[in-house]
DNA sequence: TTCCGACCGCACTTCTTCAC
DNA sequence: GTGAAGAAGTGCGGTCGGAA
């Protein structure tokens, strides 16, 4: 069983074309001892649009000029896809759907028949190892953790830096790479037919699903307490704040007993809640608060469409009243 | 019947990170 | 530079129901 490790650089990349121009690889028997590795450079039929709008783009270390002395995608097809298929091999790249999905718009831009095989991607595997699924792992920050000195940008440097990072993996964990894929619970990707599936992973699918619950637990927690604020009427006991407005940060709306307590309290006095932060009255906000809301609620009060900002403590120290 | 306010879905914005 | 994805937040606008 060989790996084949995967990188593809492109001459441009948009939404539905991506002209190849490189195709690094590098071959690894199970020790990741190298058996092969090379760039292939490949005419991409097309310009340049990476580094030609003011020098932001990546620069890729070749001389583009050298590109137009090459073959196109369709003469490398058959070498690319006797590399990548087969039951013999293991494939890995890094963010490999990107790659994948580059390999798909030029099949089809050069109508050729769609490749078929199972990939696996170093980053998902480096996440779900190490957990941190709230950022992605760049090839460059994962050579600089793991200290593998390489080329940027040259495709077979990028795959020989992906062999690397999957063998320090190995190490780390005292496994092989087939035993690290089971011990992480990595689901390959796939890609046939100019469809394509990504590689996944138990721990992130299981952190997706718990993210979605919080999230949705936070949609019914507003949901009620937006019932709530529009379903309580009652008669005010006072006009000592009639014609007053407040909103509150979204941490206190959450904290549904307490925000009802609050908005009783606000009602009781002839007041009125809105969730509307421009033109109310004062905004009560946690101390330490720097939600998009907050800041929100700070810039309005700048521009004097709120009247005051108030802590939730001064809030409720100043005006709600004590429990016996 | 009309009007107003509340509800709620969804589009949009902003930010971050990554890819080429 | 362009493009994409995901997260978090905002606010518009259609719909509905209750009050006058």
């Amino acid at each position: 069983m060989n790996y084949v490790f995967f990188d593809i650089e492109c001459a441009c990349v948009y939404k539905n074309v991506a002209k190849i121009c490189v195709f690094g690889y590098c071959v690894a028997d199970e020790n990741f001892n190298i058996l092969e590795k090379e760039d292939i450079l490949i005419n991409p039929n097309g310009k340049f649009h990476l580094t030609d709008h003011g020098g932001d783009g990546i620069v890729l270390p070749y001389d583009y000029g050298e590109f137009k002395k090459y073959p196109d995608f369709k003469k490398f097809y058959p070498r690319i896809k006797q590399l990548l298929e087969g039951e013999d091999k293991l494939v890995f790249g890094h963010a490999a759907i990107n790659d994948v999905k580059y390999l798909n718009l030029e099949t089809r831009r050069y109508k050729l028949p769609a490749f078929r095989f199972r990939f696996a991607d170093t980053q998902v595997i480096y996440m779900a190892m190490t957990e941190t699924f709230d950022r992605q792992a760049g090839l460059e920050s994962l050579t600089q953790i793991f200290e593998i000195d390489y080329t940027p940008h040259r495709a077979a440097d990028d795959a020989y830096a992906t062999m690397c990072i999957a063998r320090e993996m190995c190490e780390k964990e005292h496994c092989t790479l087939p035993e690290l894929l089971e011990k992480f619970n990595i689901r390959f990707g796939k890609t046939e037919n100019y469809q394509y599936g990504n590689c996944t992973s138990a721990r992130r699918t299981a952190y997706l699903r718990e993210k979605s619950r919080i999230k949705r637990e936070r949609g019914e927690k507003r949901a009620k307490f937006n019932d709530f604020v529009y379903g309580y009427r009652v008669r005010p006991q006072s006009n000592e704040w009639k014609g007053k407005r407040f909103s509150f940060s979204r941490s206190i709306e959450e904290e549904l007993s307490l925000a009802k307590s609050l908005v009783k309290e606000i009602v009781r006095r002839g007041g009125k809640y809105s969730l509307k932060l421009s033109g109310c009255n004062a905004f009560v906000e946690e101390e330490g608060d720097d939600s998009v809301r907050s800041g929100a609620a700070h810039k309005l009060l700048e521009e004097g469409k709120i009247g005051e900002i108030i802590t939730l403590s001064e809030f409720c120290r100043q005006y709600m009243p004590k429990e016996e």
